[in-house]
DNA sequence: ATGGTAGATAGTCTA
């Protein structure tokens, strides 16, 4: 089972380029992030078309995540529990059936800038949401992971230039406490599990040529169980699609699963 | 120091 998380950054001005991906290299399941649209404007019918099933959680303007899968998917549900209030469309779940049943849950971790302020009080108290499910998702002792947009440069190797993220919110020692604090529950960082070093991004900003120059960031992650983990026979960042015409400002990063 | 770009939207906000 191939999973990949890609960062879109609008269905609408990326549908093209998202399908031709999707045609391309065939994941299994795509963790989708910023659809920027309502799910009753998603294009769901060219994905279908694709063959796979299509389950969103949108919402007007901004955020908005989605799952797309091959495989037959089971319970789906929307939203990271823990605040009633928060109308942000951040999380989406689901059970993937292959070989064996993977539970996938995408996320869109909020950016907080700037910080400090209220923006980064929400991406802090989010991140102690996000804990409270990942204990819970341990508990259930079976292959499942969290993977998306976590606006979290884990350490100094994730960035090319480190010392200019110091203060951000994606970087500040906060961030990166509260990141490792989830990891360190019991996760493993796919990535970070294959290959070490620095020079591995999966965001370039569309600003000042950053993508020829590599001036990148790693933010992209997929979190597995020990369960899952157990499974995992690959992972690598698609960097090259953020060469392409009308790319994201993301690329997509895979997982392989024997599963 | 500022502005540089992109997307959704319809004046700015988010990133």
């Amino acid at each position: 089972m191939r999973i990949a998380t890609f960062n879109i950054n609008g269905v609408k001005a990326r549908a093209e380029v998202v399908l031709d991906w999707l045609r391309d290299g065939a994941p299994d399941v795509a963790l989708l992030q910023e659809i920027k649209s309502v799910d009753e404007a998603f294009p769901r019918e060219p994905f279908e078309d694709l063959g796979y099933r299509v389950e969103t959680h949108g919402q007007k303007g901004f955020n908005g995540v989605a799952i797309l899968s091959k495989l037959p998917i089971e319970d789906v549900t929307r939203g990271l529990p823990g605040d009633e209030d928060d109308e942000q469309a951040r999380w989406i779940e689901a059970t993937v059936i292959g070989a064996r049943a993977v539970r996938v849950c995408g996320l869109y971790l909020p950016n907080g800038n700037p910080a400090p302020g209220p923006k980064y009080d929400y991406k802090l108290g989010w991140m102690d949401r996000l804990k409270t499910r990942a204990e819970a998702l341990l508990k259930m002792e079976e292959p499942a992971l969290m993977a998306g947009d976590y606006n979290v440069i884990p350490q100094d190797d994730d960035a090319a230039r480190p010392d200019a993220w110091r203060d951000d919110a994606l970087a500040r020692p906060e961030t990166r406490a509260a990141f490792r604090e989830i990891v360190n529950l019991g996760f493993t960082e796919a990535f970070r599990a294959r290959k070490q070093g620095p020079g591995h991004y999966s965001f370039w900003d569309y600003q000042a040529g950053a993508y020829d120059r590599n001036d990148g960031i790693r933010i992209d992650h997929h979190l597995l169980t020990p369960q899952a983990a157990d499974l995992l026979t690959e992972c690598w960042i698609e960097a090259e699609l953020r060469g392409r015409e009308k790319p994201s400002d993301h690329v997509p990063v895979w997982i392989e699963l024997d599963a």
